[in-house]
DNA sequence: ATGCCTTTGAAGGGG
DNA sequence: CCCCTTCAAAGGCAT
């Protein structure tokens, strides 16, 4: 709420960034992986470092590798998110955000193809009304986005995925990226136009860009008809989705006949009517709700929905309820930060594994600046909020029971003696020694917390030492502890491990007690990459204070490797 | 074919 | 109030 209106935040001042990002930067990749790994992370990192400052170079190259093929429509997607994501960095360090409060949230909020939501594909429409929605709460504003307006290329467009049309539109989008299965490129559009069908899936493109833009990516069954604007809140089965309140959506866009770089903008700012208007009740009604969908829709890329989609049988009646449309979880600040960077690392890394990509990936998280992480945070606000007003009633406990409830007895396992050290995540472990030299530092900057004010947070000077920390540091190996424990399991108190080391208290010594001696205890093997990767895991952003301390932390902490205790 | 692994963060339930 | 659990993304690998 208030954060809409007063964007929140205001504050970030994003142009601080830069700076200390940079130094960190370097740092944590070096650490970062094998050997190997580490030059491919060097090169991340100083690609990151250079996107600053050079807008080009190393990202676009890596752009263009990923981007050349599209394997599959979603990939190819993504891949455009990606490359957008690395355009946002090299904007904002540009300061091409400046001006805005949130940098990159405008563009940021730009909407995903996907339904970021929904699990199925079948959804896409709501996704991106959902996306759209976004906008309006972001008080985007106006002539920021205009800048960039540029579209960038619409050619994406090809694809049958709108979301592609999306990526181009902004860089930004990355961040926002939500999963690409929303796409569901099967929904074809009962009725959709015949501008453009994509011959493969047969999705409907629509023949404008400037109308389909990335906003408005039509799904396939979504628009069905239309360059309106509004289509996506069509239903992919021809009815739409939401009984919106005719009243907000109904209204025309302007955009149509803007260009594609307008309308994207006009989008954003009709869309804001849409959501004030919207009230959430509808769906709770039992309207379906574009967001959702049910999970016998999952689509298959393409074309399946056939008889769903076809059916624009609003009536959803049992089904959904039976299947319950799976509204996904609104992505974390971290999560979006995966979603951007993940592609690069990849690419810079020989690492294919997502665990392992994901440790370096938090690592590097930790090694943000300040400003980087209270980007991802308030985005991650932001689309809590327009979350929790577009699905109202929503609760994360509705998604329970989906996955297969992960071996939650891991907890059990663990001994108690075992927590004291360095149980949670252990983080600490040794790694080469070349891991560790990345600072934790950054974890200064990681903890930004989400708070509405960031400002605040990033206020503080940071600018701790990093050092220190991280040459005593031990790696932690996390293989894999227990997963639930983060932070919880640890007391807080000597939570810290790894690094948070708690907080306030700059030292604990934790007994050090664990020792780590052993290997991590990894069941499988994972690559190297992985085990260098690991990291300590970050304190929570609200904690900043903690950051100071956890340097001393490091130093006495013992490795702790906390294998699965499971068992 | 399905789930695991891994990361951080958020949310909610239970004590 | 604190702790614990689950899920969010992603993709190779294991079962």
């Amino acid at each position: 709420m208030p954060q809409l209106n007063g964007g929140g935040g205001d504050e970030l001042g994003a142009n601080d960034e830069l700076i200390s990002f940079k130094d960190e930067g370097e740092q944590e990749e070096k650490i970062s992986e094998n050997v190997s790994a580490e030059r491919d992370l060097d090169d991340v990192k100083s690609s990151l470092v250079n996107e600053s400052e050079n807008n080009s170079s190393s990202s676009d190259s890596e752009q263009t590798e990923r981007r050349p093929q599209p394997r599959a429509d979603l990939e190819s997607y993504e891949k455009a998110r990606e490359y957008f994501t690395e355009a946002l960095r090299r904007q904002q360090d540009g300061g091409f955000f400046k001006s805005p409060h949130y940098p990159g949230y405008p563009f940021l909020m730009i909407p995903d193809l996907g339904n970021p939501y929904l699990s199925n594909g079948a959804l896409s429409p709501s996704a991106r009304t959902y996306l759209q929605m976004k906008w309006p709460l972001l008080d985007v504003p106006g002539t920021a986005a205009l800048k960039d307006s540029r579209s960038p290329t619409p050619g994406h467009l090809s694809n049958k995925v709108p979301v592609v049309q999306h990526a181009h539109m902004h860089p930004l989008t990355p961040l926002i990226t939500y999963s690409s299965e929303h796409f569901s490129p099967g929904t074809p559009p009962a009725h959709l136009s015949p501008e453009i069908l994509d011959p493969k899936t047969g999705i409907p493109r629509t023949p404008h860009p400037s109308e389909l833009s990335p906003y408005y990516p039509l799904s396939p069954g979504a628009m069905g008809q239309i360059p309106h604007p509004l289509g996506w809140l069509v239903p992919q089965q021809g009815q739409p989705m939401y009984p919106i309140t005719a009243g907000g959506f109904r209204h025309p866009y302007p955009a149509l006949a803007m260009n594609a770089s307008m309308s994207s903008l006009v989008s954003s700012r009709f869309s804001p009517h849409i959501v004030p208007h919207h009230p959430h009740g509808l769906h709770q009604t039992g309207i379906p709700h574009p967001a959702i969908v049910s999970p016998a829709i999952k689509q298959e890329p393409n074309g399946e929905l056939s008889p769903a989609a076809n059916t624009k049988s609003p009536v959803p009646t049992k089904k959904e309820e039976d299947k319950k449309p799976h509204i996904k979880k609104p992505l974390n600040a971290f999560m979006l930060y995966m979603k951007e960077m993940r592609a690069k690392v990849v690419a810079e890394c020989t690492l294919k594994e997502s665990a392992a990509i994901n440790q370096i990936l938090g690592r590097r998280w930790h090694s943000l600046s300040r400003e980087e992480q209270a980007k991802y945070y308030e985005l991650a606000r932001k689309e809590r909020q327009l979350h929790s007003q577009l699905y109202p009633g929503w609760s994360a406990r509705d998604n329970y029971g989906r996955r297969k409830k992960r071996k939650r007895d891991n907890k059990t396992d663990s001994t108690p003696e075992d927590f004291s050290a360095g149980n949670k995540k252990p983080c600490v472990q040794y790694l080469p020694q070349e891991k560790m030299i990345d600072s934790p530092a950054s974890s200064h900057g990681s903890m930004l917390d989400s708070p509405a004010t960031p400002s605040a947070a990033l206020a503080s000077p940071a600018a701790p030492a990093p050092t220190h920390s991280e040459q005593a540091q031990p790696l932690s190996l996390t293989t894999k502890p227990d997963r639930h424990h983060h932070f919880p399991l640890l007391s807080k108190p000597s939570s810290s491990s790894c690094t948070s080391s708690s907080s306030s208290s700059s030292s604990q010594p934790t007994s050090s007690s664990g020792s780590q001696s052993t290997p991590p205890l990894l069941s499988r093997p994972l690559p190297l990459a992985s085990l260098h990767a690991s990291l300590f895991s970050p304190p929570s952003p609200f904690h900043q204070a903690a950051f100071h301390s956890h340097h001393a932390l490091f130093q006495s902490q013992p490795l702790s490797l906390v294998t699965k205790s499971a068992d």
